[in-house]
DNA sequence: GAAATCTAGTGTAACGTTTTACTAACTGGA
DNA sequence: TCCAGTTAGTAAAACGTTACACTAGATTTC
C-alpha cells in the first residue's frame, strides 16, 4: 500500500505538503499540487484509516444497532443506510442485538472500541439506553424518540387516520384493534391516530397488545376466537397481521369474508399472502437516507436542526378488507 | 479514554510493561500483573483499535459483503455472521450491492481502505471479481466457489435428491422445472440433484430459467400458462415458488389442486403464503457461524483445511404438493 | 566459583497521518 | 530602499500501541 511519504519521494516535496494537497489545504502552488494528485493517483494511494484515525480521531465509520434482522422492517433500512452512508464515503458497521439487552450493550461497547463516528439506534426498548448519554458522538434515532436525540421514524398518527378513514369508507362499524407494544410510541401512536380519527360511528369494539413479533398471546387467541361481531381487525403490523390471518384461516375463518384486516409497514410478501393485505406503506429506504444525512450532517460539525423527522404514509389498498353495508 | 500510559504511571511501571500484561506475554510477574489488570479496570481501559491497528496491521473488524439484504435469503445470514463475529470480539462491516457491480467493487474499496482483516463475501455473479486475488487477507465465500477460496454452502444437491424422492412418493411423474440462474453452482447443483436423482419414471417435461429474484420471464409466463400436463413444478427458490403461485392464482390455476409447487430455502413466510409451500430448509445460521468461525481460524493462522464446506439440507413438507395416484 | 541461562522488567523506535510553528522567497507600498 | 505582508513550502511533534533490543539481578550448571 502505497503512503503518502512514497508519493512525497516520488514527487520530490515534504509529506507535510503532499497532506497539504490531499486535505485541500490552499498553501501549495498548482503545479506541485497537479503533481501530487497525479501521482497520488498513479501509485493507488489511498489513506490509511488507522494511522488518520488516531491523528484526527475520527474514522468515519458508522455504527448501525438493529434490534432483529430478521424482522422484515429492517433490512430495506439497513440497506437504505449503506448505501446513502458508502454515498459519503462512510463505513457502517453492523449490531444486531437479536432482541438482547445483553447484545445491545456488548455490541455497543464493540463500536465504542472501534469509535466510530456516530450510531444510528433502533433501540430494543421504548427508550435509548442510558449509556448512550456518555457517548460524545452523533447519534441519530430510528422509529423511538429519546431526550436531547435526532429521531426519524414515519406519521404513524397519519397512518392511524388513513386506516380509520379507509374502514369507515368500506362501511366498518364495529372494530377490533390488535395492537403492537403500548409501552412502544410507533406502536401507541398507529392506535391512538386510529382511535382519535375514528368518528363516532366506529366503535371499538375490544383492544388487546401483543408484540411485533407476531407471537399470539392467550388474549390475543381468544379476542380472535370469539371476535365479539367486528367486522375489521386493525393489527399493529404486518407481521401481526398475516399472524391473525393464518390463525384465524386454521380455525376456519376466511378473511376478508368473515372479518377483514389491515396491516401496517407494507413489508414486502404483503401483496402475496392470501388475501393480499391492505396496509400502510411506509418510505423504509427514505427514512434510512435521511438519518445518515443528518448523521453525516452532524459529524460535519452543523448543529442538528429538526430533532424529529417525520415521513408521510400511504394507503395500500389490496384485499383483505371487505366493503360492507352501502355506499 | 484511559490510555496505556494512564495504567502505567497509576502504577509506576513502563508502558512496555502493561502492554505486556495487557497482552498475556509471560514475561512479567504475578504481582505486577495483578495491578495492572485491576488499574486497567478501574480507570475502564479499552485499546484503541486504531493505534493497535496502526502498529500490528490488525483491525479486528471483517467485512460482510453481501447481494442483496431485501432477498430474504440473506438478513438471517447476516445475523448470524454478525453475532458469530462479535463473539470472537470481531465487528462486522456490512457492503450491501444492491445488485449492482459497481456498488460490490466500491464497498470492496471501502473495506480495504479500513483494512478489515478479512472478508466474508457472497459475489453477484456466479465467481468472485478478479480484484479480490489481490487481497492478502482471508477470503470466505458464501454459496459461491472460488478458486482457491474456502467457501461454505448448503449440499444443494442433496435438496435436489430429497424433492425428487418427494416427486416421486407423492406420484407426480411429470415434472415441470423453473430453475434458477443456471450460471450460480448453487441454481446449477439444485436442478442437477434432482435430475439425476429423478428414476425413469420421473419425466422432465419443460425446463426454464428466470432469476433468483423471482421476476418472470416471458418464458416462464408461457410455461406457466401452458403447463403441458405436468402435475409439479419445482422452483429453484422460495422466492421464484411465490412468484409463481402469485401468477397462477391470478390466472385461475390453483395450487396445489391444479398444479403442485416445491421451493427451495424455506425462508420465512413460506408458511404463511397459501398454501403452505413444501420446501428445502438450508441452516442458515449455522452457515453464517462457520463462515465466521473459518475466518477467524485463519486470521489466527491456521491453514484452511477444508476447501469446502457443506452443510446438510432438510425436506420441509407442508401444503403446495398434492398426493395424486396410489400409495 | 565462574560461566551460562533465566526472570522481570525497561527504553525507544516505529506504524502513517495531520498540524503547528517556522522559514525563505517574493510582492507591493511609502 | 526598507518594511510589512503574502505565498509556498518544510521540519518535527504528536496520536496510542507494540515489539525489538537491552539490562540487572537471580539462579542454575559444570
Amino acid at each position: 500500500m502505497a503512503t503518502v511519504k512514497d508519493i512525497a519521494t516520488a514527487v520530490g516535496v515534504s509529506v507535510a505538503t503532499v497532506s497539504n494537497v490531499l486535505n485541500g489545504r490552499p498553501n501549495v502552488g498548482h503545479v506541485i499540487r497537479k503533481k501530487v494528485l497525479h501521482a497520488a493517483k498513479q501509485l493507488g494511494y489511498r489513506p490509511n484509516r488507522a494511522a488518520q484515525a488516531m491523528r484526527t480521531g475520527r474514522t468515519r465509520a458508522i455504527g448501525l444497532v438493529l434490534p432483529d434482522l430478521t424482522n422484515p422492517f429492517f433490512p430495506e433500512l439497513a440497506q437504505a443506510v449503506e448505501n446513502t452512508a458508502r454515498s459519503f464515503g462512510l463505513l457502517v458497521c453492523l449490531i444486531d442485538s437479536q432482541g438482547r439487552v445483553d447484545g445491545e450493550s456488548d455490541g455497543f461497547a464493540l463500536l465504542m472500541q472501534h469509535a466510530v463516528d456516530g450510531v444510528i439506534w433502533c433501540p430494543l426498548g421504548p427508550r435509548p439506553p442510558a449509556a448512550l448519554k456518555k457517548l460524545d458522538r452523533p447519534v441519530v434515532l430510528i422509529d423511538r424518540p429519546g431526550p436531547g436525540y435526532a429521531v426519524v421514524h414515519s406519521n404513524y398518527v397519519m397512518g392511524g387516520e388513513l386506516l380509520a378513514q379507509h374502514a369507515l369508507r368500506m362501511g366498518h362499524t364495529r372494530v377490533g384493534l390488535l395492537c403492537g407494544p403500548q409501552d412502544l410510541e410507533s406502536a401507541r401512536q398507529r392506535r391512538d391516530g386510529f382511535v382519535n380519527a375514528a368518528p363516532d360511528e366506529i366503535e371499538i369494539a375490544w383492544e388487546v397488545n401483543v408484540g411485533f413479533d407476531g407471537v399470539l398471546t392467550p388474549q390475543a387467541v381468544d379476542a380472535l376466537k370469539r371476535r365479539r361481531n367486528v367486522t375489521l381487525i386493525v393489527a399493529g403490523n404486518d407481521v401481526i397481521a398475516i399472524s391473525a390471518i393464518r390463525f384465524l384461516s386454521e380455525h376456519g375463518i376466511n378473511v376478508p369474508e368473515d372479518v377483514s384486516i389491515t396491516g401496517f409497514d407494507n413489508i414486502r410478501w404483503t401483496d402475496v399472502v392470501t388475501p393480499r393485505l391492505t396496509t400502510i406503506a411506509q418510505p423504509l429506504g427514505a427514512i434510512g437516507k435521511k438519518a445518515v444525512e443528518l448523521m453525516h450532517g452532524s459529524m460535519s460539525g452543523e448543529k442538528i436542526s429538526a430533532r424529529r423527522t417525520i415521513f408521510d404514509v400511504t394507503l395500500i389498498e389490496r384485499d383483505s378488507v371487505r366493503r360492507i353495508g352501502r355506499r
